[in-house]
DNA sequence: GCAACTGCTTTTGAAATGAAAGCAGTTTTC
DNA sequence: GAAAACTGCTTTCATTTCAAAAGCAGTTGC
């Protein structure tokens, strides 16, 4: 067993697992974006780079954070899934969000979602936890899942009045 | 202006200022443990080196999360104070903090701290951050800090326990 | 007067990052 | 049924970042 651990702080051992500038850009694409392929992951806003990618992916299933299968659908392509641990990780991604907006100079297409879960709150959360529960691990959801669906039409709703405010103007 | 931002997303935005191994642990340093001074942040369970602390307060001060001014009782000291940004971070510490304990293979007196977080819930946090506020940015407080030194005796108390059982084993 | 302490800086080697191209196989298109 | 597009990566190489150790010009306490 490998126990090179800098120190067995809860806050240290989170951050030598995600704490760097591309793990939770990957997992947010996966949790908000829908992504399970390499190449949708590759596109990514930020421009990850293949090898990086490939490296972090690496990584996070070796740590428990993402599974990955082979797609029945396609020889070539794996499918990666959201564990627990990491469907765990919504609401922090809903207080850096949050945090984010209030602080940093966030665009207005990119920060709708944010707002939402700011404003949806802990029922939200849940809501959309248990949605990615069954959309990755397989458990029933009563009910049609609804909250990325409504996260991503608020998303291009913005990008519509933008380019429409664009074409006016 | 500097606008060398891979995206304008919170998520990435937030990264981008604190998503390092470092940055929040000297935080949380500060916010858990009390300290102002650069030797203090010195001694770090995790042993940051003494360039890497530099630069990342340096760093940390020009984003606006901390603030730096002499210490009048010696002309070498700097002191660091937390800014309502960085304050703004103790929900997300103790979402960390939370999340650490449940799935990492954390050790019980540096988790004790975590655990009260979790436990204590909001209300606790913010009785936490109007201390830090009291503290680091002179707003008035009324009745007497008592947060941090309630989680620090119970992490002496460990300490304390752990001690005396091997002594008798 | 001297040892200990102050916040760093410098040096040096190792490790991580990032852009670009490439690759062997699979699937789609016409 | 051949060509084009797509699959998840890997390789290469230049650049940047990190980390350990030592050092430094002052300041303070005794």
């Amino acid at each position: 067993m490998k126990d090179d651990h800098r120190s067995g702080c809860p806050i240290n051992l989170s951050l030598e697992v995600f704490g760097d500038k591309w793990s939770l850009l990957i997992i947010r694409d996966m949790i908000f974006g829908g992504k399970r392929h390499f190449r949708e992951l590759l596109r990514s806003q930020e421009g990850i780079s293949s090898n990086i990618l490939a490296d972090r992916l690496k990584m996070l299933v070796d740590e428990g954070m993402l599974t990955k299968t082979d797609d029945p659908t396609h020889k070539q392509k794996a499918i990666y899934s959201l564990t627990e641990m990491t469907i765990a990780l919504v609401p922090i991604m809903a207080h850096l969000g949050a945090w984010g907006r209030r602080y940093l100079a966030v665009s207005e297409e990119l920060s709708i979602r944010a707002e939402l879960m700011e404003t949806g709150g802990p029922d939200l959360w849940d809501r959309f936890m248990d949605e990615l529960r069954c959309e990755h691990l397989g458990l029933p959801l009563d009910g049609p899942p609804r909250v990325r669906a409504t996260l991503q039409a608020a998303y291009e709703d913005v990008i519509a009045r933008k380019t429409l405010e664009g074409v006016v103007a």
